[in-house]
RNA sequence: CGGGGCGUAGCGCAGCCUGGUAGCGCACCUGCCUUGGGCGCAGGGGGUCGGGCGUUCAAAUCGCCCCGCCCCGACCA
């Protein structure tokens, strides 16, 4: 017996994240490009499931894609003025092309919320042009310091919305209506339960009057924000003169929305499913959902094994093992590591009992099938996983969500969690939302996640560090 | 940018302290054999030892400089 690739989660949260990682053929470090990585096909395939299912909700929602510059000039960050505080230390800069040094140095996109205000201004002057909803899909830099593949790299593919709207009502609509599908897509794809919330006045987008965000808690307790929605109100309308006239013929700054999703999602797919066997894909998103495994000994077992599983990979739309000189347990184990959620084997035995066997990544259940039913069998097995993955997924979630009701019990929580340890909680307390207060937070390197939307617990209560009142309980965590 | 670790075959590593023939496992190639959870046996190919300079009869090994990667912290989708 061979030892396990993967190192087990409660030895080392993090390095049993890089393995799945890696031996799930997802993405490897590029490691000639500083904190980049290689989206491997698996991983990519994840990635073009999600902006699938992303996509058709956009533009059912009215949303058109558009594709803009990489480059932007310098001087259209430092147009609003927190924007660019906010981004500067992150930035990559072009200063030299053609083999000349540049008049204005161009960097490359961190997001597009600039370059966006300047199209803005000239494509609208009318509020008949409202509301213009656009997405873009795209590739980002942002220079961090500590990257994580998917988690937070150098590089990362997203996608930004933006909008302009003829008031803040309707931009407000926007911003949530774009957080529940968020969320939507979060809970019904990737089988992620995430608290929908309100980003705190310190946590908010650099230039927003307010940020919403998705949160979602990892097996390790800590949080991860997987989508934010902002209402940028009319910071950037401002700064990019984008004015239009209303029907009673007044001049006025549009409002503004953004919003995005990253590659960041696959981190959080990964450390939500998967176990110490490696990567667990749930159906909707895993590229591919069936694979067969044929068994076979002899010559003649060979190809009436390979006929039969030859047939039914067509009629069940699975993928067939054909490769040469591995044995059925290698491949077992390979397309475990895959996370390939249902894996089907046959052999003499059963090609001769008219049965298969059907096997569930997620449980590691295996059941011998009569292969007449194993188009139903296939189909309520991945239904079943579905719903399964995010009913244990929204189990721990809840079950790692406590109260407290004063700073230093929150402290006690969570002071000693980290992403290697593990442990984390999502800690209801009620605290003012002041810049102030998340400080105190930080000091023991917690951070307030968001407000949530709805109140799922005793309503009302003080602040517990001025003791102000304040109308709901907020979510304390410590986060990716 | 601070702390720690590392750079030797595609991957994972030993060798370095105490200088003297470039090693191991996996992967790869050929053949035989096997196949219901990582088959086995035999044979084989593959290296400017991260780079530069120095010390030395001799450097993967000692010294100096440089480059890069990973992990941990401060910054963040």
């Amino acid at each position: 017996m061979a030892e396990s690739p993967i190192t087990p989660r409660d030895k080392d949260f993090a390095t049993w994240y890089q393995d799945v990682v890696l031996q799930g053929d997802m993405a490897e470090p590029a490691e000639i490009v500083k904190g980049c990585m290689v989206i491997k096909p698996n991983g990519y395939a994840v990635w073009e499931a999600l902006q699938r299912e992303l996509d058709t909700r956009f533009k059912a929602t009215g949303h058109q894609n558009i594709y803009l510059p990489l480059l932007i000039p310098q001087s259209f960050l430092q147009k609003e003025a927190e924007h660019v505080e906010g981004f500067a230390p992150e930035l990559a800069v072009v200063t030299v092309a053609g083999g000349k040094e540049l008049e204005e140095p161009y960097v490359i996109r961190p997001t597009s919320e600039t370059i966006v205000g300047h199209f803005f201004a000239r494509w609208i002057q009318s509020y008949r042009d409202l509301p213009l909803l656009m997405n873009q899909w795209a590739n980002v830099i942002r220079w961090e310091l500590r990257t994580r593949m998917f988690l937070r790299t150098t590089e990362f593919l997203w996608q930004e919305g933006h909008t302009a709207h003829a008031n803040h009502d309707e931009a407000l609509v926007e911003v949530l209506r774009i957080l529940d599908l968020y969320a939507e897509v979060a809970e019904d794809v990737m089988a992620m339960p995430v608290v929908k919330g309100a980003k705190s006045q310190s946590e908010k987008f650099a230039g927003a009057l307010r940020s919403y965000s998705i949160e979602a808690m990892m097996q390790n307790g800590l949080a991860l924000q997987a989508g934010t929605s902002h209402d940028l109100g009319q910071n950037f309308g401002k700064a990019f003169n984008v004015q239009f006239q209303t029907n009673e013929g007044r001049l006025d700054y549009v409002w503004q929305t953004s919003w995005g999703v990253s590659t960041r999602l696959i981190g959080g797919l990964i450390m939500t499913h998967s176990d110490d066997k490696g990567l667990v894909l749930p159906p909707k998103v895993a590229p591919r959902k069936a694979v067969i495994v044929p068994i076979f000994r002899k010559d003649e077992e060979r190809s009436v094994v390979m006929e039969k599983a030859s047939a039914l990979a067509a009629s069940l739309g699975a993928h067939l093992d054909t490769r040469e000189g591995l044995s059925p347990g290698a491949k077992f184990f390979h397309w475990e590591r895959q996370g390939v959620p249902v894996v089907f084997e046959i052999g003499p035995r059963d090609v001769a009992a008219g049965k298969m066997v059907i096997k569930r990544r997620d449980t590691g259940s295996k059941e011998i099938i009569p292969q007449e039913e194993a188009p139903s069998r296939l189909a309520s097995t991945l239904e079943a996983m579905q719903k399964d993955l995010y009913a244990r997924a929204q189990q721990r979630l809840q079950q790692n969500t406590v109260l407290a009701n004063s700073i230093g019990e929150v402290e006690e929580i969570l002071r000693d969690v980290s992403a290697e340890k593990g442990g984390g909680k999502f800690v209801m307390a009620h605290l003012k939302d002041d810049p102030a207060n998340d400080a105190r937070i930080k000091e023991f390197k917690a951070s307030v996640r968001n407000i949530p939307m709805t109140d799922s617990f005793d309503g009302p209560g003080k602040c517990i560090l001025t003791g102000e009142p304040v109308d709901r309980r907020v979510v304390i965590a410590k986060a990716y």
